[in-house]
DNA sequence: ACGCGCTTGATACAATCGTTTGATTCTGCG
DNA sequence: CGCAGAATCAAACGATTGTATCAAGCGCGT
């Protein structure tokens, strides 16, 4: 049974680094230390390891559980602060670096793949987020802004996963990716609460 | 001439869609309407098709110039807008959509092929935010969360971008696709003009 | 020790890949 | 017209792809 999972940790990264169709079964199964053979009898073919390598890595990127409006005792700030340091360390740790190129690889370009997950997992993400922002927002805010806030956090965390590559090579003192998790996630909260003060009271503070 | 640019305006969408790896010559060559063996007559090779692609792709995506400081009489809040509308306009015109999935497919994995373009082409779109960002941030704030607060402009908006299949699919109402650039320009802007003003006032209003 | 079922292995298969070739057609200039 | 150079074409090249095949190796209950 051990072969089953070198090939899938071995597929992982190279699926992630070169994509689906850039990888070949014969070069995962070298990495895997296995017979070519192998992906077909242990899982139905490549597009079929190939899902299975994505659901798995979606399911190791939540390590920790996510935190919740009730974990805070209703403190939106707190839960806030929480959700995003939440979400940065679950893009960005080293860790699952490999697990998490391919997932961007599968949000960015649509194969379809993802599809499946869209509401099992990946939607329950979004929805801890906005009920947590909900409770921070005027209640008379009409449900497209909100959601547009809740999508203007997640991008700003997303951006250091997708750009990351960019941002590397930015000519730009001191170099961007080079900050921490928690000074990233100090931002992008700060950032968010004043958005909300400022939707609190609109005619006010611009210019 | 023409068979060239009839290549160069297929592989743009089979490229976006499929990758590099993922199309075929063959398959770019007859939506082009010419034979297999064009692509190595009028470009190198497959790969160097592929340079020109993203070359092209870059450069088609700048069609209106990027606003700056000057353009606004220093008027920062109004310089900030613009910038953000242009963004908006630039990654998210349905006109370019090929060359800009293409481009993110680039931005997320790093193929090396925009390596070139960093300097010269991506690197001034950034320098552009910055320097609006710059006049509008207490000069005491240290350089890292200014380029900080300039990344989260960008992300808020390639959010919008990189995470457009996945957006479509989050079963909530109103659907946040149907956001307009403008109904996103204001909000990115908002934020940004409240993110600066709570970092000037930083002993108010959070909580 | 035997034999059965589950894995693994080397090898072969057809299909498709990027690229090359050489002949053919098109184009423009004297 | 005539012909040189550019452009296009069908065909084929070797290499690599995903997958199928079948024999060899394995662990283990009886």
């Amino acid at each position: 049974m051990t072969t089953r999972e070198d090939i899938l940790n071995a597929a992982v990264e190279i699926f992630a680094e070169k994509g689906l169709e850039g990888a070949s079964v014969r070069e995962i199964c070298q990495a895997a230390g296995t017979n070519s053979a192998s992906v077909n009898y242990h899982f139905e073919s490549k597009a079929a390891l190939y899902r299975d390598v994505v659901e798995l890595a979606y399911r190791s990127a939540t390590v920790h559980p996510m935190p919740t409006l009730e974990d805070h005792d209703g403190d939106h700030h707190r839960a806030l602060e929480a959700w995003i340091g939440w979400y940065l360390h679950r893009i960005l740790e080293p860790g699952g670096d490999a697990a998490n190129r391919l997932l961007l690889r599968e949000s960015a370009s649509p194969s379809g793949v993802l599809d499946g997950f869209v509401e099992s997992v990946i939607y329950p993400v979004y929805a801890g987020l906005e009920r947590i922002v909900d409770a921070m927002c005027p209640t008379d805010l009409d449900a497209r802004t909100r959601h547009l806030q809740c999508v203007s956090i997640l991008g700003q965390c997303l951006v250091h996963r997708v750009c990351r590559p960019m941002l590397e090579k930015l000519p730009v003192e001191p170099p961007i990716h080079e900050a921490g998790i928690s000074e990233i996630a100090a931002i992008v909260t700060a950032n968010a609460l004043a958005a909300f003060d400022s939707t609190r009271r609109p005619e006010e503070g611009s210019r």
